[in-house]
DNA sequence: GTCTATAAGCCGATAGAC
DNA sequence: GTCTATCGGCTTATAGAC
């Protein structure tokens, strides 16, 4: 069956670009993860641009899910609850096979093709967090939610590079508390 | 000249391997780029590999110096100084030629190689900024200084990859403003 | 130390059969 | 929709002359 099929290729490339990078996969790697010949992943994917946005797409959503299920399982208010999707997130960091963010590898990979089209559905899926945890900020009366929601996804995303480069899962920690200090003064000047 | 050609090979891989990521770039773009043969390259370079650590070791003392001229020029306390390294970078994001820190792309490339030679030049080169910026705020005072210095790289890093993402270096003013408020709490608390 | 020339293999993508 | 087979080009790296 297509759909099948097509599902069992981008969780091939799925496990294979976010564990390797893109450029560092090829096509017949895809293939034979998948277990299908070249012919039959070209008949699904025009190229391999759009097996990378298919990639992609594909963690959108489960990614947001993931943060909104950290969000709203951390006990206590605004500060402790955004600093909670901090601290799931190192544990995250601590399995071996963790390697970062996948949207912001591929964006750092892709950096030079603006015109890509998974660099579109990365941008889309950050502007998509952010406006997440803005509406989580406004519902409890900051003004310029957005401000906050930024300096947040700022720490969050900084603390994927750092954690990464290090190998260093503390840092997501630290990251948590700088986003719950910035939390609690915003909270203040309500 | 033996010292010439090498540096002239640094230099073209530099700008190569900054423009357009590693993997893109091939030896023998670098070759021609420097306007020497590929075997000049192999006799100066063992590998790929050692090329792109040489090329990340040539950037790690410009760029802490750059950090901290904009550190040193900026009016003020350490809050406005800190955010002065942040409104600088600002302006060299909006560079259309500008792609982002050369060390935290090449690391999100290379994050499944953690013994690649150019992964350890990396490293060391965002722990040499996290010193540099606690030496800079425990001289004001700050216990801990270690902790506030991290949160500001954490922020620095994240301005960088979410600057990039979306092509939008107001990113770079927010990050800056995160960066002023966590100080000014640090150093109303000592 | 720099040159010309090329090895040996992998790359993305395609042709044509069924 | 899936197969076998292969194209033309590009990749890192090396051989041997000077």
């Amino acid at each position: 069956m297509a759909a099948v099929t097509k599902e069992r290729i981008v969780s091939a490339a799925s496990k294979l670009f976010y564990g390797e990078g893109i450029g560092r996969v090829s096509m017949d790697a895809v293939a034979e993860k998948a277990g299908v010949t070249k012919r039959t992943l070209y008949y699904h994917f025009r190229s391999k641009d759009d097996l990378v946005a298919a990639y992609l797409d594909g963690r959108d959503q489960p990614n947001l899910a993931l943060f909104q299920r950290w969000f709203a399982g951390t006990n206590g208010g605004l500060a402790d609850k955004t600093r909670g999707i901090f601290l799931n997130l190192g544990q995250s960091a601590r399995h071996p096979k963790w390697k970062g963010c996948g949207f912001l590898r591929t964006m750092a990979e892709l950096a030079n093709m603006p015109g890509h089209p998974a660099m579109k559905v990365g941008a889309e899926h950050k502007k998509k967090f952010e406006q997440w945890i803005r509406t989580m900020v406004e519902a409890e009366g900051i003004e310029d939610g957005l401000r906050l929601a930024r300096q947040i996804m700022l720490l969050l995303d900084g603390a994927f590079a750092v954690t990464l480069l290090h190998r260093d899962a503390s840092y997501m920690e630290t990251a948590g508390e700088a986003a719950y200090s910035l939390v609690k003064t915003a909270l203040a000047s309500r």
